[in-house]
DNA sequence: ACATTAAGTGATT
DNA sequence: AATCACTTAATGT
């Protein structure tokens, strides 16, 4: 991670990120008191049990949040955009909670992090920043309850599906760079079922498959 | 040329 | 659908 200070060139980026922001004052506060952070494609954004004292607004490319069950085995739950915030971060810090998901740079990510006592202040001060607030809580609990819906009563194949078209948009491309094993490990399936599956998938002409990659057709 | 890693396959549960 | 055991293919050194 990598703290940077550009602030001419931040109000532009968040303009065009965020364009329902669009209270002059409210741009104002969030490149003086935002953090612009960093990462680099894989690096770990946020961890389990980590305290929250930032909230994420995602300026230029996207993540990827998991969550972890007892055992360590870890299941994808979603992606987050440019012009994404991560409603799990509102919820854990206004109750101070530590964070139960684990975020990862999916590609090369910049990310606006809004320090948690202004995230409240603003709401009383910014009609615009409230109403932010409150969709992304609505778009993200949709958003859940689909995954809760994927994972609950649709089957491996489907899954499959839904993981490399949310993959292709997230990383605007049909070829997506990924392995077998790294598709099993997200859907929390074996390997030799995703080879499988995808082998289906091609011979139906949905996909073609390559070394470390899967192009959607 | 050799080692390593990714992917494909059949059998078993 | 998971696991195992094994093969084949691609890639790096």
């Amino acid at each position: 991670m990598e703290q940077t200070s550009m602030r001419e060139t931040l109000v532009p980026v968040l303009r065009k990120a965020f364009p329902e922001l669009n209270d002059p004052n409210l741009i104002d506060d969030l490149a003086r008191e935002g953090r612009c952070m960093k990462f680099r494609a894989g690096d770990v954004i946020m961890d389990y049990g980590e305290n929250i004292r930032l909230v994420p607004l995602v300026l230029d490319g996207s993540v990827k949040v998991m969550r972890e069950n007892a055992d360590g085995e870890e299941l994808f739950l979603y992606f987050l955009n440019s012009g994404d915030s991560c409603s799990m971060s509102f919820a854990c810090c206004m109750a101070n909670k530590r964070s139960s998901v684990r975020a990862i740079a999916e590609e090369d990510t910049k990310i606006l992090g809004v320090p948690v006592r202004y995230v409240d202040e603003w709401i009383s001060r910014y009609p615009a920043w409230k109403n932010f607030v409150m969709r992304s809580y609505d778009m993200r609990m949709m958003e859940l309850i689909n995954t809760i819906d994927t994972i609950a009563f649709k089957k491996l194949d489907e899954r499959l599906l839904d993981y490399l078209q949310q993959k292709a948009e997230v990383l605007k491309t049909r070829e997506i760079p990924v392995t077998h094993q790294q598709i099993a490990l997200d859907l929390h399936a074996s390997r030799e079922a995703i080879s499988r599956l995808l082998k289906q998938l091609e011979k139906m002409h949905r996909v073609e498959l390559g070394r470390n990659k899967v192009t959607l057709i």
